[in-house]
DNA sequence: CGCTGGTTTGACTTGGCTCAATCATCGTGG
DNA sequence: CCACGATGATTGAGCCAAGTCAAACCAGCG
């Protein structure tokens, strides 16, 4: 997605023999600006094993969550208990924000491997926001690109089809670990078919049809949870993007 | 006050010539929070014309601005043109937050109406937040709380139908035109419905047919942009929700 | 009057959903 | 070690909600 506007990025000189197979990843070569850090600071790591809620819509919100290495998905849950994914954090991501003034929390996090995560009290963090301006600033940056990314995916729901959406999907993804100096081409889907599915509207059955039919012309190679994408120029175009950068 | 504000909209509790859309009226009906007024003092009003853009996608960013009277349509403009409506801003709103940080505006807002509009200068809005925790916290409220509605939105086009989207709109309308003081049953439509299909990821027939239903069904009436909502109850089932009150 | 922009309604098509069967991979316990 | 579920993925057949195309219709305005 075009608007895939990562704060902070590239100048990370990774080594290339860290692959997203290789399970839990660490984020020292990803996210290094002067505010996170000292976010970070603020609260202790501590690790979380798939399958478990980092924090759950409804429990009262104290803090925020960075996430240091693992993967995630973000849900809303509806009333009559039908999950919408908002969205799968990678290293580097702050999650919860907009739970912020809420009181409570919207959402649920669920890690979807194991995970380092540092819980930051918000009241902490807004402290230390009230004397550090640069603090406060990147509140508001991370804010508005999380506003920013939402908006990108709205518009995919409202206009793309199925071949679309699965294609700037990947494209995002393809790009977010690229920022973290991983390879664009090959990674590893954290997520199954039905969570991918519910991210983008669309059934597990459709997914795994699109994937089948990208394989069979060539865009892209998959089996199970590892990927390939092959011609990332016909995935650009049914994404309606160019490659950022 | 216009002349095409239609007497209808009598029975709110507000002066009975005010339409909730065209009356300029002050922010102490709504949203009353101590910053919001500071804020608001940050800027100077203005008038804009339907149909004139407040701001526009590439613009650069330097102010963020509020709603004062009036009505406007938030628009994401895709590379290939193709336009998806985000949102429907109300007085009492902020518009632009999402692209703090950014540069340039992602987004482009449109007058549906003539609009009062301030533009505040976030340069200014910084340094006030930076020595007012207050501000600052309205700031992030504002912002999480926006994030929070993209979600529910993102969930309304990812998990529902046709119905349950024009039933939810609706209900959303009603809800802040009530909010604002108006009647949460009668109120005018300022937007067209191409644009409410925009806006709900549906085409503007499948629109204007669910409207005949709902009217079939006896759930409201409705003619050219007057609606009148009759079985609440109905139209919050369909919707998955409760009344918020 | 007769445009013009917006709306309604109908007939038809289709993309993606539902239901269902099969298959692959992996972890577990006999 | 293998048999066995269990979980996830693939694929097919049929169907339906919403899209497309097209034709009226309607109100407001010059």
């Amino acid at each position: 997605m075009h608007a895939h506007v990562s704060p902070m990025l590239s100048n990370n000189r990774q080594s290339s023999t860290l692959s997203p197979f290789s399970g839990a990843y660490s984020t020292r070569e990803y996210g290094r600006s002067g505010p996170l850090d000292e976010i970070v600071a603020l609260g202790r790591a501590r690790m979380v094993t798939e399958g478990t809620a980092i924090h759950r819509a409804g429990d009262a919100f104290r803090s925020v969550f960075y996430i240091k290495s693992g993967a995630a998905k973000r849900v809303l849950i509806q009333e009559d208990g039908r999950e919408q994914i908002l969205g799968f954090p990678m290293p580097g991501d702050i999650v919860a924000i907009e739970a912020i003034s809420a009181g409570t929390h919207s959402t649920t996090v669920v890690a979807l491997d194991i995970c380092a995560i540092v819980e930051i009290p918000f009241e902490a963090l807004e402290a230390l926001a009230a004397e550090r301006p640069d603090v406060a600033r990147f509140l508001y940056q991370r804010m508005s690109a999380a506003l920013r990314e939402e908006h990108s995916w709205l518009a995919a729901l409202g206009l793309f089809n199925a071949d679309e959406r699965l294609a700037t999907f990947l494209l995002d993804l393809s790009q977010r670990f690229s920022a973290r100096g991983f390879s664009a081409q090959r990674f590893m889907l954290r997520m199954t078919r039905a969570e991918i599915g519910s991210f983008l509207g669309l059934t597990l059955e459709t997914v795994s049809r699109v994937f089948s039919r990208f394989q069979k012309l060539g865009l892209l190679n998959v089996t199970r949870r590892e990927i390939e994408l092959l011609d990332m120029d016909a995935l650009y175009k049914l994404a309606h993007t160019r490659p950022t950068h």
